[in-house]
DNA sequence: ATGAAAGCGCTAACAC
DNA sequence: GTGTTAGCGCTTTCAT
């Protein structure tokens, strides 16, 4: 186990200077003779030299890590996102540490602890869909640890967030829908302190008015955001006395379970049942039929999440809320056969 | 901006004490009085003290991180071994610092220079598909830096290795579709510096001949593991004079890959054309019909790997390879009608 | 039983 | 132009 990494100490000693002179050479300090310059960058390089971060880190008290708390790592969004952000981060000399909070509170909360302990220089979150409580996050505010959200916000008074344009992208499918002949648009909602919920929701109801259809309650439906509850969700729909002849979820993976759902009852998509979901790419075009979706521009919000925790690191506490346009993608799951 | 953290400083001004004492009392060294102790360790919960791990790494030159190189963060595979890995690093009081090497040799590389840079205690490294050459890994060696592989290994006989019993998972691939009546068995293999080609393709041949069936070169196409080349091996398969009536794919986005070349070619999954994947169980769920798979345990991958990591990084550098058994899990894709 | 001091790697104010 | 020194937070040896 030889020593690691050449110091600054190491440099000097075998260039008979002080430690000072290398470090001011290193830095091209105006000081230091073109000579001794010279000679130290090349000896430098020579023997691979970087400076500790951690020697830095506790002079500067900058850690240059920033802490992400995504409710899961196995879904692409999320992993797109944290990506994007992973993109700026690297370029401003920070990287990140990814914890994920299982769509749990409790490992929320946990999750902020352990990345606050490890020195994090501050967090980006996405809530947890049990998130109802938003007491751990105002707590950072007060410790005035720089926090930004995405997708999933709260208090965005007061935190910076990036979110897509979520009302507008539930308006647009309900408008696909009502131009490709659908009339009874049903809606599988999530948990309803999200944020998200909120604003497709709104879009939703917008959307029907703005196509002259009534407004049903019985074809608004809840899920917990699983495959699962997404196809409970779907055969409840499916049971009404008059069941929708569309549908839209929340998510890739409700999207997904409203599909398995409406396959298992015999029922075929598009023809029977118009399908549209907010998924990416890759897997719309995976399952079968192609399913029509609106597809969030993912690596573009997580760069413009890390734009905005950078502001926020380094000037003042005020907050900024950048909305994304989405893109609704027409495949076959919702092209009805006239 | 306030100060963030109190420190042993802190504590010792307001107690009136030295720094040392409250160091030794925190850590119950057996000089300290019953009274000091108490006094001390109260105040540290009451300001919610936790040492500095910058202070702790510079001084002990251990970071208690881990470097985690996976060729992307988008597939669910790596997410999900990730996880395992740091759920036993969590244990042990380490975190993971993630970056993806995009499947580019170049960027492998980088991101060795990089992790090792931001001084992470070591590297777990899955090789991305372009790294034909192994020399930086052997540097990695020849430096002394504990480095463990998954999956995609190479150099088992030094580095230490967690992978999938993938000969094994070929055979039984193998031997499912024959025992459902198939008997033209292609298979659609990944680039051949990469050990799961390798192994899988020796599976595949060694189950042919324990079935009995001819090996025929022509049933055996390569693809670069990307969505559009596994389709691209498909057609050539269907173009060949006597197509193949089962094809297996080396992994989820190969197999989903074949999917869409045979529906596209207006082929029936299973009727005409028996499929079976290496994919996650959700995916294989979701699309359609749902895909025969080989399922890894991933997080026990991840976790397994984590423990050989540990392993390596207290002992010697002897290496040790270790194999998880595979689980063929049966769906409607290979269920050939009689 | 407790305090002082050195040192991990680095920078910056202060000598000279 | 270069060296010395203090200090970031912590542990540990050596004094007392």
């Amino acid at each position: 186990m030889s020593k690691r990494h050449v110091s600054l100490k190491d440099l000097a000693r075998e260039l008979n200077v002080s430690i000072s002179t290398v470090s001011r050479a290193l830095k091209d300090h105006p000081d230091i003779s073109e000579e001794v310059r010279k000679k130290v960058k090349r000896l430098a390089a020579e023997r691979n030299y970087s400076p500790n971060p951690l020697a830095m880190g506790l002079l500067k008290q900058a850690t240059r890590m920033i802490g992400i708390i995504v409710p899961d790592l196995v879904t692409h969004f999320y992993s797109s996102i944290i990506s994007g952000i992973e993109s700026v981060a690297k370029e401003k000399g920070y990287f990140v540490v990814i914890a994920s909070s299982n769509e749990k509170l409790e490992k929320e909360k946990e999750s902020i602890a352990n990345l606050l302990q490890a020195r994090v220089e501050g967090l980006i979150i996405c809530m947890s869909r049990e998130t109802t409580n938003t007491e751990h996050l105002e707590q950072l505010l007060k410790a005035d640890i720089p926090l930004v959200m995405f997708d999933r916000v709260c208090l965005t008074n007061q935190i910076s967030a990036v979110i897509a344009d979520n009302a507008d992208a539930s308006q647009k499918i309900v408008a696909h829908f009502y131009s490709k002949g659908y009339r009874r648009i049903a809606y599988v909602s999530g948990p309803d302190n999200l944020s998200i919920s909120k604003e497709r929701m709104a879009g939703y109801l917008t959307g029907l008015e703005a196509c002259g259809l009534p407004i049903d309650a019985a074809l608004i439906e809840t899920c917990d955001l699983t495959f699962e509850s997404a196809q409970a969700a779907m055969n409840r729909l499916l049971q009404l006395p008059i069941p929708p002849d569309a549908v839209f979820g929340i998510n890739d993976t409700v999207a997904f379970g409203l599909m398995k759902a409406i396959k298992t009852a015999g029922l075929r998509i598009p023809h029977d049942m118009g399908v549209v979901g907010f998924t990416d790419e890759f897997h719309s075009t995976v399952v079968d039929p192609p399913l029509t979706s609106v597809t969030h521009p993912t690596f573009e919000m997580g760069q413009k999440t890390a734009e905005l925790f950078f502001k926020r690191l380094h000037s003042a506490a005020l907050s900024e809320t950048v909305i994304l346009e989405t893109k609704l993608v027409e495949r076959e799951s919702s092209e009805k056969p006239q």
